[in-house]
DNA sequence: TTAAACTTTCAATAATTTCTGAAAGTTTTA
DNA sequence: TAAAACTTTCAGAAATTATTGAAAGTTTAA
């Protein structure tokens, strides 16, 4: 198989994964490019191999800047800005992992203590019952935090690593 | 604040997050409603509480079952079905991770062992960057994997659980 | 300045996903 | 057996999300 083709290949199949993961086709296939050139790559290049108009380009390459998967390089004499993946996939899992945290948890811990904070009128089994699903939930998401916070501990940490495999 | 009101909120918010979470909002919605719950509930009555027609609501209740959060139960002498959440919180973040791992995980890793049999044609350096991306993302995947094994263990674990607390 | 080279924005359109509701299917009861 | 009580399916409608591309904006060079 040609270089090419692998790439090519790669390519389009991270695109469709990327909706399983909450991610837009474009931004997915924009990033899997990213990711298997050492170099960065033009905005008109990225068109060019992906398929993809200039706006969406521009906004998914901006998403990525946001997720920090990528970021923006000048090259000395030239104009036009050149976008590189951060290549290292222990920088690259944490900042998913904190991007996540971020989207996903944070707002649930929003809704979970304004709603401890009230007091609820109601039949007393039914009001127990509830609030001890709000306190379970949020153990869960302390739970998760946790373990993202482990995982960068892990992402450091050879030693530990191993540990992790071994009780696991 | 009613419990009326607060289960509604509840309901409402929890329909919203499940968009960050890649589940649908009807979905979301019943979940959070069989979870306030602590019987079953029909399904006339969860098109009722939430406002959702019936063939939505069969839908999902079948998804969330196929997610093993919820399951059906049938009471003696009545002829409908009712719906029970899952109410323990170890239970349904495993299963809910376990679903996630099949989902997001396993089909990465499929993508990469086909890549990584190619025997890749093209300029040796390129060749081995690309490799070595494929290479990294596989380990990736299985610290991923690994993480939620320890979720796993955890679970049924106190001891363990703070031990990780304590390392984190 | 002006023009060229480039980036950003955003209204319109397309694609995808979700939801509805009526019809078909199934099981139980009379 | 028929009919009542319930569940499932699925084509079409609605809602949501992603994408385009042209116009506006910005920066640099001449």
């Amino acid at each position: 198989m040609k270089l090419e083709e692998g790439r090519s290949k790669f390519i389009q199949a991270w695109g469709s994964l990327g909706s399983s993961w909450g991610i837009s086709k474009s931004m997915a296939q924009i990033h899997a490019l990213l990711l298997s050139y050492p170099e960065g790559l033009s905005a008109d290049e990225i068109m060019e191999q992906v398929q993809l108009s200039r706006g969406n380009v521009n906004t998914n390459v901006r998403e990525l800047i946001n997720w920090r998967l990528v970021r923006k390089e000048t090259v000395l004499g030239e104009r036009k800005e050149f976008f590189v993946a951060l290549h290292d996939v222990h920088t690259i899992s944490q900042n998913i992992m904190e991007e996540r945290k971020r989207r996903e948890l944070e707002p649930v811990r929003r809704l979970l203590n304004e709603l401890k904070a009230a007091t609820l009128e109601g039949k007393e089994e039914d009001v127990k019952h509830f609030q001890s699903l709000l306190s379970d939930l949020a153990d869960f998401v302390s739970q998760m935090e946790n373990l993202t916070n482990l995982m960068t501990k892990i992402n450091n940490n050879n030693y530990m690593k191993k540990l992790i495999k071994a009780i696991s």
